[in-house]
DNA sequence: TATTTTATCCATCAAATGATGGAATAATAT
DNA sequence: ATATTATTCCATCATTTGATGGATAAAATA
C-alpha cells in the first residue's frame, strides 16, 4: 500500500501531485500558520473540498511537504557525498558548498521550509519532520571534518550546523539581504559562495594541519 | 510630544509599558500572525479593548516592538564598539562575540525577531524596521574588519552578515539544536561561543596578515 | 448497459480573531 | 463637590479560515 506521497510521485500530473507541488511553494513562501488551504487550492484552481478529499487535514498536507523535502535533501546531500568523496579537504568544502548553493538557491522553499521548523514555537503541533540531527553527523563523517574520523564530537556538530545555518540564511534572507549589498541575484549567488568559503575554508584547513 | 514608545519607557509599570513587554515576549516567541492581541491581553491581565485603547491596532503594537527591539540593538552595538575599541583584531573579534551571546541569549526575543523579519513573506504588511543595514556597515567600521578600513564593499558586508546570522541562529534555534548537541543550556552558550570564535578568528585574520 | 467507485464542487458550519461602541469606573482638574 | 478627562471592561460585529455533508458528474467495473 503506497503512502498518499510516494502516489503523488508516480504521476506528477495527478491532482495529489499537483496539490503537493502548489503547497510546497506555499507553504515554504508564507509559513504554516499564513498559509490557507483556500489559498492552496485557489492556486490549483480546484475548491478546497477537493484538497481536503486528497490530503485530508492541513497538518498532514503539511507532514507531507515535509517528508518529501526531506527525503529531497537526503539525496542531495548522498549525491554530494559522492562527487566530493577522495577529494582533499579544501577541495570537499569548495564543492559541497557550491553544489547546495546551487540546489538551495533554486529551491528556495526548502531553504523557507527547514528554518521556519528551527524557529518557531509553532502553536499547531506540527513538528519538523525534517531529521536534521542525522545529516549534520553525516556531512561531519562524510566530509571528514571531526577531528577523530569516527566520532563526531558536539563541538564538530556544532560547526557542520553554523555553516549549514549559515547557508540557509542568505538563501531564505536574498529579498532582505540583497537590497543591502546592491546587487543583482548572479552576483548575490556568488557573494554568497565566496563569503562561505572565504569563512570556512581556513577555519576547518588550520584545524587539520 | 513624547511617542508612544517614549512614554511607555517613562514609567515601567505603566500600563502601556506592561502591554509593550507582553507584546514583546509573545511576538518574539509566536510570531506575528500566530500571536493574538487577545493572547497579550491575557498575560497582562486586561481586556484586549484595553490593549486597542493604549496601542491602536495589532500592526501598530507590533511595530513599536520592533523600534524598541533595534534601538536596544543599537545601543548594544555602541557599548561593543567602545569596549573593544583600541584592542587587536583577534580580541575586538572574541570579545565581541562574547557580549553579543550574552545580550542576546538573555533577550531570545530579539534574535526571533529579526529573524521573522528576514525570511516570512507576509501577507500582512508589516515591514521589518529594524535597520539592519546599517549596523552592518557600522560593525564593519568599528571592527575595522572592512579590507579598506574607509570602504565597506559587498564582500565585507555579507561576511558580517554571515557572522551576525549565524549568531542569531544559535540563540534562536537552541531548542532545535540543543537535543541534538545533547547538553545542557550553560555548556550551549559556551559551544556557541567558541564555534564562533573558531570559524571567525581564522578567517579573518589570516585576511588581515 | 447498469452499478459501483472515484473525484469534484457548492453551500454551509463553527471557531478564532481583529476590532469597536458604549457603559461604568477611576483619576484629575476646576 | 462638581465637571471633565482618562481608563477599563462587557457585549458584540464582521471576517477569515479549517473543515464537512451532500449533490453531481466522471470513471471504472460488472
Amino acid at each position: 500500500m503506497p503512502s498518499a506521497l510516494e502516489k503523488a510521485r508516480q504521476d506528477p500530473n495527478s491532482m495529489k501531485a499537483r496539490i503537493l507541488a502548489a503547497a510546497r511553494r506555499i507553504f515554504g513562501e508564507y509559513g504554516y500558520s499564513e498559509t490557507t488551504t483556500r489559498r492552496i487550492a485557489k492556486n490549483v484552481g480546484i475548491d478546497i473540498s477537493t484538497l481536503y478529499y486528497h490530503w485530508g487535514e492541513k497538518q498532514d498536507l503539511y507532514e507531507a511537504v515535509l517528508q518529501d523535502v526531506s527525503e529531497e535533501i537526503q539525496s542531495r546531500l548522498n549525491q554530494v557525498e559522492k562527487t566530493v568523496s577522495g577529494k582533499p579537504l579544501k577541495d570537499r568544502l569548495e564543492v559541497s558548498i557550491d553544489m547546495m548553493c546551487d540546489y538551495l538557491f533554486s529551491h528556495p522553499e526548502v531553504s523557507n521550509l527547514i528554518l521556519f521548523g528551527y524557529f518557531s514555537k509553532t502553536r499547531h503541533g506540527v513538528t519538523m519532520d525534517i531529521k536534521i540531527p542525522q545529516y549534520i553527523s553525516n556531512i561531519a563523517l562524510a566530509m571528514e571534518l571531526a577531528a577523530d574520523k569516527k566520532t563526531v564530537t558536539v563541538e564538530d556538530k556544532a560547526r557542520i550546523l553554523a555553516v549549514w545555518n549559515t547557508v540557509l540564511n542568505f538563501i531564505s534572507g536574498e529579498d532582505f539581504f540583497r537590497p543591502m549589498l546592491k546587487t543583482n541575484h548572479e552576483n548575490y549567488v556568488n557573494v554568497v559562495k565566496e563569503t562561505l568559503k572565504f569563512i570556512l575554508v581556513p577555519a576547518f584547513t588550520l584545524d587539520q594541519q
